[in-house]
RNA sequence: GCCCGCCUGGCGGAAUGGCAGACGCAGCGGACUUAAAAUCCGCAGCCCACAGGGCGUGGGGGUUCGAGUCCCCCGGCGGGCACCA
């Protein structure tokens, strides 16, 4: 951090935010500000603001510091407002990040949990956020994850749950599952040995069954961002097709057929070959008695199963030999290949290949010399000459080569091939989804346990409620791989609850998206002993704003909307939609550094210089050697450009820290992280404070009213408050918290101007000063809370009310309608003068004194007007 | 690769299809001060032949009396892609 920035003492009484802060804090937990009851009386509207809850990593960092702050303006505001608002805070406790720190040092995960769980709470309450804390929890607290397995057992009773294969990225050194984000160029991160795919039974929701209303309900989302609601649409991926059997011409084991799914029944004519997955049975039988095959599929078991990884490799295939017979065209037989870019979770797991009409199916055509028939004729193309190049062609045509097809253009086709299909028995018309259902089962310690009980005479047994909760066992083993609760020498042996004999527990624990899935429900209720009480989730929900980064804006999202309708389902709540309003905001960044050998450097270890053209040069405080400025980009710990928050707060103070971040950007965007602009921001809290103390003596009585005779500066003044009042008041209302600021920083220099004209003050000014700085101290109030108390109970010593509990200042219309109004007059379109004329003025002193001006007249060159626009108040417009 | 965004002065940004650059940061000039800091006042998109004019919202095209805003194409940057949270 730059010495220079530090806030250095003056000669007024300044604003002291170290005693200040606190002071503050203390106040509104001792009047109980921010608590509410689970079920309100109803005497006001309710409002529930929810922030995505932190993963417990060890600090606070800026985008929790930006996302709680965003929080907190709404919830404020809101109570300033007259709703009773809920504004609770927990913790996303379990996780990989505590199990690699048992591994890597020895910490046991539920210790370095809730070690980090405490340090962060305490830089929370530092924020000054009003939090109703008594509401607090972590996932990771047996009394949630205990509640969790309840309601699994709900859902499994309901049918929402089943038990089914799939495939997982295995690490044959380590020998255990990996995530995704740890498998690096196909290889296990720990390890460094080539990652398979291997099939496991899992335990899935599903979510499949709620495809269509979970499509639907975006739809009654008109609070959400239309980005998130369009990406969680293409997610669900609804699309309409056909499925289509295709017969090998001679069987292979037990299998005689091949079924497709496609959306492009009309293309049929058009097809080349067929594809599976490597996952496909016929895969596995082919590779059964075809070692080429079968190293083939070994080939694309290595590939990993994240679907970015299988579409950005080179698209590869295997030919089979087998061929299938086409469904309208007797005697047509093609190919049948293994594929690398075949999904076996899409669809059927095969695909039929078109190369002419789409670009993935032509690549692998041209590729292997398969050959490219379009049966799709653009419009205006010549059917004689028509080729495809590079480029399938995917849009709307007439179908040509296509027997009874031709003629018809796509949509028909669709529906005339679905038609025959049935007709013939070879298919049907089918909707496919793209969603696949939830798999929930994680082979990890650091998690809840599914509470089923895998018994060798009953199957699988849940366990029974009345033996809720499974519990983790404390004294585990990280010394060995794989998963601590699977060699636990005792805690999964247990009787079966049906029949009394040994039998297991299972030892897998459910995916975090799990736990976050319904915390929002939880706060509403959580102390109780089920898993929400109804009249608490009935009175609270849904969240009226829920607020966090858009990189949940698919998976948690989604989760959690199926988590509504399955606890609906299951008699625990009334809604389908946990948020009526969502708000994604952007990350913190900053620059980052790197010493001339490669070390990454803490912006506090590096000392910056402006040249005077303005060019910046940094050296490393330590050696003083130069160092690289490199770009601006989300804060990480690998490229150390974080900025500690608590180390923020201890010197410029939470205010500040607020200030400046809701002042920098849109809350919507990412916002880069400035020491200057903190130091700005620091100013500025000091400058209100010093305006406000240095008008006091000039004050009227408070309550003092403002005479209606007031004019100039006075009125001026007043114009001002006021319409800062109504412009804050529209920011707030629509997120809009950087224009919020500005419009604050322009009610804090009418307030200063008013003062240097003061010189001469009248009775009149000393009331509007007092007006607006009483307005500024309470706008101020959910952005800067702390120096709002500190500002209002210098205006008003002895006030029973805080800020925290007066509502919102309203402001007077009559004070808000222009007297004259600035007219743009353009000719043919560019800005030729500006006239100056009273609010309501009618067209024909417009347009006349518009014509008359000088520059104007210039500008028509005598030619003579054909069209004169006038949009009242903006711009006049004069065309020849 | 696929899906979804974003792009405006030196910088962050503002702008119901109607005066582009409000407000702030950085900068420059001045006042105050023994001096510095702090504070206060002022200047400021770029260019030119400077009472004026031209060019300007990533690039190219279009719609419109009028486009930062709407439409099409292209480029750059970012988010997500189902076991990170």
């Amino acid at each position: 951090m730059n010495d220079t920035a530090a806030p250095s003492p003056t000669a007024a009484p300044r604003h002291d935010f170290a005693v200040a802060e606190p002071r503050w804090q203390a106040e509104w937990e001792r009047r109980g500000c921010f608590a509410v009851p689970d079920v309100p009386d109803g005497s006001r509207p309710k409002y529930y603001v929810l922030e995505m809850f932190p993963y417990p990593s060890g600090k606070i960092h800026m985008g929790h510091v930006r996302n709680y702050t965003l929080g907190d303006v709404v919830a404020r505001y809101k109570r300033a407002r007259g709703f009773l608002v809920m504004h609770p805070m927990g913790w996303d406790a379990f996780g990989l990040p505590a199990e690699n720190a048992a591994r890597e040092r020895g910490i046991h995960p539920a210790k370095w949990t809730y070690e980090n769980i405490a340090t962060m709470r305490a830089e929370l309450k530092r924020m000054g956020l009003s939090l109703d804390w008594a509401r607090e929890f972590a996932t990771c607290d047996v009394a949630y994850y205990g509640q969790q397995q309840a309601l699994f057992l709900d859902f499994l009773a309901a049918g929402l749950v089943e038990r089914k294969e799939s495939w997982v990225n295995w690490d044959p050194v380590d020998q255990t599952v990996l995530a995704n984000e740890q498998v690096i160029d196909g290889r296990g991160w720990r390890s460094g040995a080539p990652v398979e795919k291997k099939k496991l039974s899992q335990w899935f929701f599903r979510i499949t069954r709620y495809a269509q209303e979970l499509l639907d309900g975006l739809a009654t989302l008109d609070r959400w961002p239309e980005r998130v609601k369009t990406m969680q649409a293409n997610w669900i991926g609804r699309s309409e097709g056909a499925r289509v059997r295709f017969r090998l011409t001679e069987p292979l084991g037990e299998l005689r057929e091949v079924e497709v799914f496609t959306t492009r029944p009309d293309t049929l004519f058009g097809m080349s070959f067929l594809a599976v997955a490597a996952e496909h049975p016929l895969a596995a039988a082919a590779a059964a008695r075809d070692p080429k095959a079968a190293a083939f599929v070994a080939e694309c078991r290595r590939m990993g199963t994240s679907e970015a990884a299988i579409e950005q490799a080179e698209k590869r295939g295997y030919d089979t030999g087998l061929r299938v017979a086409h469904p309208f065209v007797e005697g047509a037989t093609f190919p049948v290949w293994i594929a690398n870019f075949v999904l076996m979770e899409y669809g059927t797991g095969a695909i039929f290949g078109c190369p002419a009409h789409d670009q993935r199916d032509l690549e692998f055509a041209r590729k292997y010399g398969l050959p490219v028939r379009p049966v799709v004729l653009p419009p205006g193309a010549d059917p004689k000459t028509f080729a495809i190049g590079d480029a399938a062609y995917v849009d709307d045509g007439t179908i040509f080569n296509s027997g009874f097809m031709d003629g018809l253009g796509v949509a028909a086709a669709r529906r005339a091939a679905i038609e025959r299909l049935e007709a013939t028995g070879q298919g049907r018309g089918e909707i496919n989804w793209r969603l696949r259902d939830w798999g929930v089962s994680r082979q990890r310690y650091w998690g809840c346990p599914i509470p089923v009980i895998h018994c060798e005479s009953c199957g699988i047994v849940p366990v029974p409620k009345d033996q809720l909760p499974v519990a983790l066992p404390e004294d585990v083993d990280f010394s060995k791989p794989g998963n601590p609760l699977d060699h636990h020498p005792s805690w999964k042996h247990v009787p079966c609850p049906r029949c009394g004999r040994p039998a297991r527990r299972e030892t897998d624990t459910f995916d975090t998206f799990v736990d976050s899935s319904w915390y929002y429900a939880r706060f509403c209720s959580p102390r109780a002993k089920v898993p929400v009480t109804r009249a608490a989730v009935d009175a609270w929900l849904p969240v009226d704003q829920y607020i966090g980064g858009i990189e949940h804006a698919i998976l948690h999202l989604l989760y959690s909307r199926f988590f509504a309708r399955a606890m609906k389902a299951t008699g625990h709540l009334a809604v389908e939609e946990p948020f009526a309003g969502l708000f994604t905001q952007g990350m913190v960044t900053h620059e980052s550094y790197r010493a001339a050998d490669g070390r990454w450097l803490y912006p506090d270890e590096v000392e910056i210089t402006v040249a005077p053209d303005g060019s910046r040069q940094a050296i490393e405080k330590a050696t003083r050697a130069p160092v690289t400025i490199g770009r601006v980009e989300a804060m990480s710990k690998s490229k150390r450009n974080t900025v500690d928050p608590g180390a923020i707060i201890e010197r410029y103070g939470a205010d500040t820290a607020r200030w400046f971040i809701l002042s920098d950007n849109p809350p919507e965007r990412d916002m880069e992280w400035t020491e200057a602009g903190v130091a700005g921001a620091f100013r500025f809290t000091q400058r209100l404070h010093r305006l406000t103390t240095a008008a006091l003596p000039a004050l009227p009585p408070p309550g003092t009213p403002v005479p209606a005779t007031a004019d100039g500066p006075a009125r001026a003044l007043r114009r001002a408050t006021h319409r800062a009042i109504a412009a804050v008041t529209e920011a707030l209302e629509s997120f809009a918290f950087n224009v919020a600021v500005a419009r604050i920083h322009e009610l804090a220099n009418a307030i200063a101007e008013a003062e240097t004209a003061g010189a001469h003050a009248d009775a009149g000014l000393a009331a509007a000063r007092r007006e607006a700085l009483e307005a500024l101290a309470r706008l101020i109030g959910p952005m800067m809370p702390h120096l709002a108390e500190e500002l209002w109970s210098l205006l008003r010593p002895g006030e029973a009310r805080l800020v925290a509990e007066l509502p919102w200042p309203e402001a007077d219309p009559a004070l808000l309608k222009a007297e004259t109004v600035t007219l743009a007059v353009q000719v043919l379109g560019r800005l030729r003068a500006t006239i100056e004329v009273p609010a309501g003025a009618d067209e024909a002193t417009v347009f006349a004194l518009a014509e008359a001006q000088e520059n104007v007249q210039r500008a028509l060159g005598g030619k003579p007007i054909r069209k004169r626009i006038h949009v009242p108040g903006r711009v006049v417009n004069l065309v020849v």
